[in-house]
DNA sequence: AGAACAATAT
DNA sequence: GATATTGTTC
């Protein structure tokens, strides 16, 4: 039993508010993860040289609101009769505020006309932050080298927004990272391997062949829907409160 | 048709 | 250099 595909994440079948809340809060990273509230997000060394404005300060009582009005908003989506899953917005939208993103995967509607102009705003490019790549680093050394592809990635990642067609292109680098690490025996990382050298690569990566035929490990995935902040062409881009969820998949070992 | 992958473009 | 897009193959 439990052939179960590891497409069931999907939490809320039931109907549990408490229960999308509870799985947000375990998510949640640990507070060595977490930049100090004191503790500015960006560097002042980079928000000079990108001529990036001071951040408002940001207290504990800003944290408390922001964490109350996610813990309604899953709530919300929770109740609401539909089952639709996205809670936040992916894409962060315009500096000024925008609003209104667009909804994430899915569906895009389109096409047509309006072309001239150009008011049509892309998505914009996705960018990997050392958050986003652990979570793919996680995934990959879960699913072992073979089995890690990217539809799997994206699927156990579970970021909303995250595409297929993104997971491919860092994991194209990725493992030319990996083979060019494997190469040099001893060496640790070029400080030009920015995201790279953050986080290190997985043991599992390099050895054994983890056989992991079919669908078998059945964790629970404690995968809290994950934001992308992203930003335009060259623009950073602000961060929310940065209540990533730690990927919650043990490790181990053991099952053969 | 769709996914993975490598090559190429922005 | 980092991502996106395209082209080829499976």
């Amino acid at each position: 039993m439990g052939e179960e595909a590891l497409d069931d994440y999907d939490l809320g079948c039931g109907g549990g508010d408490e229960e999308r809340v509870m799985e947000w809060e375990m998510g949640l990273p640990g507070a060595d993860e977490l930049t100090p509230l004191s503790q500015p997000l960006v560097p002042p060394g980079l928000a000079a040289a990108f001529r990036i404005p001071p951040e408002p300060g940001r207290t504990l009582l800003d944290v408390h609101r922001a964490s109350a009005a996610t813990v309604s908003r899953l709530r919300r989506a929770g109740s609401s009769s539909s089952s639709a899953v996205s809670s936040f917005p992916a894409w962060s939208g315009g500096a000024g505020g925008g609003g209104a993103a667009a909804s994430a995967r899915g569906m895009m509607d389109e096409a047509d006309s309006s072309v001239g102009g150009g008011s049509n705003s892309k998505r914009p490019r996705l960018v990997w932050t050392p958050q986003l790549h652990k979570r793919f680093v996680d995934v990959v050394a879960h699913l072992g080298i073979k089995n890690a592809v990217p539809k799997m990635i994206m699927q156990l990642m579970n970021v909303e927004g995250l595409t297929r067609e993104n997971v491919a292109s860092h994991l194209q680098k990725y493992r030319l990272y990996v083979k060019r690490m494997q190469g040099l025996s001893n060496e640790g990382p070029s400080p030009s391997d920015h995201i790279f050298a953050s986080t290190p690569v997985p043991h599992s990566l390099v050895h054994e062949p983890q056989q992991v035929p079919a669908p078998y490990y059945h964790h629970h995935v404690a995968a809290a829907p994950m934001g992308i902040i992203s930003g335009h062409g060259h623009q950073y881009h602000q961060n929310g409160y940065g209540a990533y969820p730690q990927a919650a998949y043990h490790h181990g070992h053991a099952d053969k």
